[in-house]
DNA sequence: GCCCAGGTGGGTA
DNA sequence: TACCCACATGGG
């Protein structure tokens, strides 16, 4: 069988079962976990949910007005905490001016338009904006990150320096536009990446090896 | 001690 | 367009 977004989507959920994403109880943590989790691993980001949560700030209405210099000590376990500090109150005033508070009204806007506005956002970039628009809005966005790159140009589908909106559209157009399918897709890519593809020197049993045509290649 | 992690934005040529 | 770099903690 030829690989394809599909068969390799039919693979994962058969060999590893549904991943079971995205971790929030909220719209709005969702949207902050997915700043804080921005070139980091994602326990650090945790530690820095619960740091907030543990203080009553993992809410729109305790973070309004809150300047950057106070959030920033408290998600230090993130990484770059200046830098996403300034993020999340970026996003905290986008809320505010266009949901009214409420990530939850997100839902409603029509997705591309949502994901335009997000884009304006300083520290939003696509693929923060398509998590939010995914997990938090439930919008059949396709998430692309490092991994889905690595992955598929291993498997030989893609080349790998397309640029971000090629990739979406690369796999937008050969799937149903389903989110909880988008959702999935995305969390078996970062499961399957962190357990087969950082292995040095090689891929070990990798549940797509009979897929890829650069086996055993980093 | 070194490399990497579920990116983004600014600068330079 | 194509690179380079800063941002910064924590785990392997």
């Amino acid at each position: 069988m030829a690989a394809s977004p599909r068969v390799v989507y039919r693979r994962l959920l058969r060999t590893r079962g549904p991943a079971g994403w995205w971790p929030g109880r909220t719209a709005f943590e969702v949207c902050i976990g997915a700043i804080l989790v921005q070139n980091t691993a994602w326990p650090n980001a945790a530690r820095a949910l619960r740091a907030l949560a543990s203080r009553r700030l993992l809410s729109h209405r305790a973070l309004r007005g809150r300047r950057a210099e106070a959030i920033a000590p408290i998600i230090r376990s993130c990484g770059t905490f200046n830098l996403k500090a300034r993020r999340v109150a970026a996003f905290v005033d986008f809320l505010e001016r266009r949901y009214g508070g409420r990530a939850e009204a997100m839902a409603r806007q029509e997705p591309m338009e949502l994901r335009r506005q997000l884009l304006e956002v300083p520290g939003i970039g696509p693929e923060t904006a398509d998590c939010m628009a995914l997990y938090a809005a439930g919008h059949p966005l396709f998430v692309v990150d490092a991994y889905t790159r690595r992955v598929f140009s291993r498997l030989g589908l893609i080349r790998g320096d397309e640029s971000y909106e090629e990739l979406q559209r690369f796999f937008m157009r050969r799937l149903p536009a389903d989110a909880s399918l988008f959702n999935d897709y995305h969390a078996q890519i970062v499961g399957l990446a962190k357990d087969h593809c950082r292995a040095r020197p090689v891929c070990t049993a990798c549940p797509l090896d009979d897929l890829c045509p650069k086996q055993g290649i980093q």
